[in-house]
RNA sequence: GCCGAUGUAGCUCAGCCGGAAGAGCAGCGGUUUCGUAAACCGCAGGUCAAGGGUUCGAGUCCCUUCAUCGGCUCCA
């Protein structure tokens, strides 16, 4: 995941303004070398980027990993070679002669307003058009690498010419870079594809078609948990759960706008008794026949209709991603329909429940945007203005530092979007916050107010967890697979040191269980060493180790998933110390 | 969808210039009964992603399709 672009307050930070510059110039070092391999080749832009940089190049042949090789050593020639950078200042005449065989910086030249100071920066024989700023000289680029290559469209336009993209990154001390490097390992041994398929969660098939999802006894279990804590939270917070179907007839959809301005994005419909069905790729229609089951007074307003409500969604091939990116998924959707007077608090009291619930997951860093009203949008103009208003009042009232994405929003309405900083500080969007001003325009939603006049609600689309499968892909990843007692799959494998200690083991798990555990006992026919390995393979939290001396004595050898071991306890105690283990999780009792 | 790479046993992977499909782990059968991260012996396991082509001969070369991976674009 990377982010591209530097955040402003980087440049004002002394390390980051470095590696910002660094990394611009390792840019430039690397456009060098590839044009001195590759003199034909034209350049498009170099930029770094929050970790590293990249620069983009069309050329004949895509670049293979030995290009790669040949042109990192050649970087490190130049870098060796200590040249200055040199900046100056040119005509956009000059600027165009002396960029005439590149097609792309014309195209720059060209773009860039008239009051613009055009500026060159040379290396050596090398010389781009550029803003700066850069190092004083290549020998500053303390360490450098070369990781990968890609395809990009020219200025991210699929309609323009797909280029070649190297990226890099460069650090100013060699540990930095080997820690970053280890960085990426790390997340890659995370990553819950892998961990998904060691861990028994889930699995994806062929033959059941890409992005969709087929959830494992372990997995299911873990998502039962959270679906339980869901729900229960739900109620509590005045919400009401409700189902509804996977297909719906065309008018629905009609009606709903979705086929004609999403239908590229939904599955074909089936044709049944001469109708066309199509599968839901939201859930925002059926809720909306909740509330026109009946003529709403205001009294009955707010109105929180809840599902945990499965949806198929047709993504290009290339988008799909493990947990994080797939075809069919359930969403923790819920639609708030609410008097105008009621918006801020409703919206208020969602980013309440977003923290609690996160925070039950071990989530506490969050990344927060209000995005408003874009330049194509349905609705009247004060309504988006009070919905912002609003929105932005419940950020502040509670003091949350929140980024602003002006036009961001929704055709049909404002919104305010969470991401969640899972342990190696990558985020990850789960949490939205939309009002609709486009449905209930549509549905004809009304409720009688109280001079006894009928008016339109305010509509209000929330997911918390945003999908149950990204989610659990986040957790997987966050956690690394150790899940926390409460989500562990497995909380206690049983380990019987000989056959002969196997109904003792029995004992213990059938008292564990009582006690409300997710117990089981290693029975195979294989050492003690085997079943702990196996145990810590799973990251089981607790391996209860019995042999002669626990059987005598009603009691088990506890070993924790870090390595620990800690002797042998009672059983008693043993299911105190888990007990206790729960409390404050959504699991305590 | 686009650019590139990849697809061999349940999993991870080897298989050279086109000439008789391999290993480890997992599984199964036996032996072993063990004190905190891998006991030993044996057995079985394959339409080499699918389809087409070139060739005396294709896991290997070519084409198409499917899927996966890294990016791009997209992500009401």
């Amino acid at each position: 995941m990377l982010d591209h672009g530097t955040p402003e307050h980087a440049v004002h930070d002394p390390i980051e303004s470095l590696r910002h510059r660094m990394r611009h110039s390792a840019a430039h070092v690397m456009a060098d070398a590839v044009l001195q391999l590759f003199p034909e080749a034209k350049v498009g832009i170099g930029p770094p980027t929050a970790d590293g940089f990249y620069y983009d190049f069309d050329v004949a042949q895509p670049f293979t990993p030995e290009d790669l090789e040949r042109i990192e050593s050649l970087m490190l020639d130049t870098i060796r070679s200590n040249a200055p950078f040199v900046r100056e200042e040119l005509s956009r005449d000059s600027a165009k002669a002396m960029f005439d065989s590149q097609p792309y910086k014309q195209e720059i030249i060209d773009d860039l307003p008239d009051e613009t100071t055009l500026s060159i920066y040379r290396h050596g024989e090398f010389t781009d058009l550029c803003q700066g700023p850069h190092l004083d000289n290549t020998g500053e680029i303390t360490a450098v690498k070369l990781l990968n290559v890609a395809g990009a469209y020219w200025r991210g336009d699929e309609n323009r010419p797909m280029l070649q993209r190297i990226y890099g990154t460069a650090w100013e001390s060699q540990q930095e870079l080997e820690a970053h490097l280890e960085r990426l390992a790390e997340a890659e041994r995370r990553d819950h594809r892998t961990l998904g398929r060691q861990l028994n969660l889930f699995t994806v098939h062929e033959e059941i078609g890409p992005g969709l999802i087929v959830w494992h006894p372990r997995g299911g279990i873990m998502r039962s948990l959270i679906e339980d804590y869901w729900r229960d939270i739900h109620y509590r917070r005045g919400y009401s759960i409700v189902y509804s179907p996977h297909i719906g007839r065309a008018r629905l959809w009609q009606t709903s706008g979705h086929l004609d301005f999403y239908r590229d994005s939904m599955y074909a419909p089936m044709q049944i008794d001469e109708q066309e069905y199509f599968l839901k790729p939201m859930n925002c229609p059926f809720h909306i026949q909740v509330y026109r089951s009946a003529l709403r007074s205001y009294r009955e307003l707010p109105l929180r209709i809840a599902e945990l409500g499965t949806v198929y969604r047709y993504e290009r091939s290339g988008v799909l991603h493990g947990l994080m990116r797939v075809r069919g998924f359930t969403q923790d959707d819920a639609h708030i329909f609410c008097l105008p007077d009621q918006v801020e608090a409703e919206v208020g009291d969602v980013l309440d429940l977003t923290f609690e619930i996160m925070s039950a997951f071990g989530f506490e860093d969050y990344d927060i945007m209000l995005s408003t009203r874009p330049e194509k949008y349905v609705g009247e103009p004060e309504m988006w203005d009070h919905a912002t208003e609003s929105l932005r009042q419940a950020l502040v009232s509670r003091d949350l530092p929140y980024g602003m994405d002006d036009g961001g929003g929704a055709f049909y309405g404002p919104k305010i979007d969470i991401k969640i900083k899972d342990a190696l500080g990558r985020d990850w969007q789960c949490t939205t916050v939309q009002f609709d001003f486009n449905l209930p325009e549509r549905f004809d939603l009304v409720f009688q107010d109280d001079q006894g006049n009928r008016s339109r609600p305010y509509m209000v689309h929330r997911a918390i967890l945003g999908s149950l499968e990204r989610f659990f892909g986040v957790l997987v990843e966050h956690y690394a697979g150790a899940f926390p007692l409460w989500l562990a799959p497995l909380q206690a494998a049983v380990i019987p040191i000989a056959d002969r200690h196997n109904e003792y083991a029995e004992q213990v798990a059938a008292q564990l269980r009582d006690a409300g555990f997710r117990v089981e006992v290693d029975d195979r026919s294989e050492r003690m060493n085997q079943k702990i390995r196996q145990a810590q393979l799973q990251k089981t939290p607790y391996m209860l180790v019995v042999g002669d001396r626990e059987a005598d004595a009603d009691a088990a050898a506890v070993r924790t998933r870090d390595g620990d071991n800690h002797g042998a306890m009672p059983l008693a105690d043993v299911i105190a110390m888990l007990s206790a283990e729960l409390d404050g999780t959504p699991a305590a009792r």
